[in-house]
DNA sequence: GCCGTTTTCGGCCCGACTGTTTTCAGTCG
């Protein structure tokens, strides 16, 4: 999978471009940059089938950024980057990353000083080398340092599941303050996306008065640690867990057109807004405006923003501008999952394995929730490290799982496991036990760096016993800790819906796996899903709308996932599940 | 460099904040 190294070589060429002051491919190469990104296929496959042809398919790709990345492909180089390359400094997209360093000042930098990277950025900067380059300051050479610190701790994105409660409880502060009218979370935050890089927050008020208040109270909460900026209608704080959050304040009759705007993604506000332009309208954070007279036509709530457009409300997860404005302008939206809609969960673990909860402990937290059915799915014999049962261990838990809750009124509970695939393929249990399992969970845990036609015939070896209920983390990665293995998740996908196993989308805020443009490459193939929290302890469970978050930037519906469905229906979807 | 309900040329999303300026450039989202 070329597809970040592409992207990432576009970016670098745009912010080259940028340096030299050309105008308008930088962005023509950042389009470009992110529709490569946000493939759900192999760019590489996608070139091997339809040639140039077929990369000129993608949007903001045409003849030129085509050429190259054919030549990249093939030759493994472009001499056109490396040509620019030379002119520029080694390490622009480390420098890039530096907050408050952008194209223009690196270029400045490069030739004024020779700074090639952020370690010598940083020695100018302490040398106060930076404060006499012309539009240079004191505060500015600060900044940079401050710049290169956030750069150094924080580099990393935060994963979804572990900002989300942090910003809610945020939102819910603002929203307890007299001033605020509404209040809500916006930005990638709200789109759901799987790791985030800060938080965005949006408050409505009355007045200047009432807003500098809002700021005031934003800026002094006890978990800040440093502010970043402070203005009218937008703060940013960094807090003392090195998270980013911005406020923006609005009038209360802008709310709509402003969370629209604050929302995003950007690639989906570029087209809405030139939408709005061909129809003699202008959309910014403030409302919709006639071209001719600027009266303001829509600006309350994002629905009559989108409408006055023309196009019908899209809910935030899909506004990613991958399909979406077309669907909304045709009326062919999909009906999403809805959160809170789930009845059960496939796949937990107790202390029988590597669990911190005991299995009436889980069964009460299930219950709890709301549910239905919980399946219990401790780990097979070769996980050593997690104690996975042996034979007849597995064999006796199964036994005592069913005969302690054979009674249990109000959930319905499964005896099951997540049986490791070994490297053969085999599932780690024989048939005659896995045969007595409600659920089969099947999981990768070993040999990760295997090669991809290694990896792929090992998974579908798998999914040829009839006994393999669920394909468990189908890509095995860990966020920030263990890149997926290599998989050809086409023939996967293609597998799965032949053999009706079941693909999970596992919650987890650090495996969200598979993830969402997997998810709806998979439905493309005809597959069905259910969506697993992995729980290790009771309150994991609380992760699952975490994954119906993922399921819903995959444009998944109810029908899609099968623990939407009530228990009766369940026998429809498992071999040996019998109610 | 891309793209087309303004269609093969001539446009290209838009506003806030900061610092260094004295009217604006750079960065960010």
């Amino acid at each position: 999978m070329k597809n970040p190294e592409v992207a990432q070589l576009l970016y670098d060429i745009a912010d080259m471009l940028e340096m030299q002051n050309v105008a308008f491919k930088p962005v023509a190469y950042r389009k470009a940059a992110r529709a490569v990104e946000t493939l759900s296929e192999d760019i590489e496959e996608v070139f091997t089938k339809g040639g140039r042809e077929a990369l000129m398919e993608l949007p903001g790709i045409g003849e030129g950024i085509a050429e190259k990345i054919a030549e990249f492909l093939e030759t493994g180089r472009l001499k056109y980057y490396d040509e620019l390359k030379r002119k520029f400094p080694q390490h622009i997209a480390e420098l890039m990353n530096v907050p408050g360093i952008g194209p223009k000042r690196i270029k400045l930098l490069h030739d004024k000083l020779g700074i090639k990277s952020v370690a010598q950025l940083e020695a100018s900067a302490k040398g106060h080398r930076l404060s006499r380059l012309p539009g240079f300051g004191e505060k500015l050479e600060e900044d940079i340092l401050k710049g290169i610190g956030i750069f150094k701790t924080g580099q990393k994105r935060t994963p979804l599941g572990y900002a989300l409660p942090l910003a809610e409880e945020i939102e819910q502060r603002l929203k307890g303050l007299k001033e605020v009218i509404r209040a809500s979370i916006a930005g990638s935050m709200r789109r759901r996306k799987e790791t985030i890089g800060d938080i965005d927050i949006l408050a409505s008020c009355k007045g200047a008065a009432a807003a500098a208040k809002i700021m005031g109270f934003f800026t002094t909460m006890p978990d800040v640690s440093r502010i970043l900026a402070k203005g009218e209608t937008k703060s940013s704080i960094l807090l003392k867990t090195n998270l980013q959050v911005d406020l923006r304040v609005v009038k209360d009759t802008s709310f709509g057109a402003a969370l629209q705007y604050f929302t995003g993604s950007k690639e989906h506000n570029v087209v809405v807004r030139e939408i709005a332009i061909r129809k003699g309208l202008k959309l910014n954070e403030y409302g919709v405006f006639k071209k001719v007279g600027n009266r303001n036509i829509a600006s309350k709530t994002e629905e009559e923003v989108y409408e006055a457009i023309g196009l019908r409300y899209m809910e935030p997860e899909i506004r990613e501008n991958s399909g979406e404005i077309e669907a909304s302008a045709r009326n062919k939206l999909p009906k999403l999952v809805e959160y809170g809609s789930i009845r059960g969960d496939f796949h937990c673990h107790t202390v029988k394995s590597d669990g911190a909860n005991k299995l009436e402990d889980m069964i009460a937290a299930a219950k709890k929730l709301g549910y239905e059915y919980i399946a219990i799915t401790d780990h097979s014999k070769s996980e050593r490290i997690a104690h996975g049962l042996s034979n007849s261990d597995m064999e006796k838990w199964l036994r005592e799982i069913k005969a302690a809750t054979a009674k249990i009124k109000g959930i319905r509970v499964f005896a099951g496991s997540e049986v490791d695939i070994l490297p053969n393929g085999e599932l780690d249990y024989p048939d005659d036990l896995l045969k007595k399992m409600d659920i089969v969970v099947g999981s990768v845990h070993s040999r990760f760096k295997s090669a991809r036609e290694e990896m792929t015939k090992r998974i579908l070896t798998a999914m040829e016993n009839r006994h393999l209920d669920i394909l468990g983390h189908p890509t095995g990665r860990h966020i920030g800790k263990r890149e997926p293995y290599e998989v050809d998740l086409k023939k996967v996908f293609a597998a799965a819906a032949e053999k009706k196993v079941l693909l999970e989308i596992n919650a987890h805020p650090e495996r969200s796996d598979l993830k969402d443009i997997h998810a709806r490459q998979a439905k493309s193939f005809g597959c069905k899903f259910v969506i697993d929290t992995d729980s290790h302890n009771t309150d994991n469970l609380k992760f699952m709308d975490l994954g119906v978050a993922i399921a819903r930037r995959a444009w998944l519906s109810p029908e899609d996932i099968i623990n939407t469905r009530p228990l009766k229906e369940l026998p429809k979807f498992f071999k040996r599940i019998k109610l």
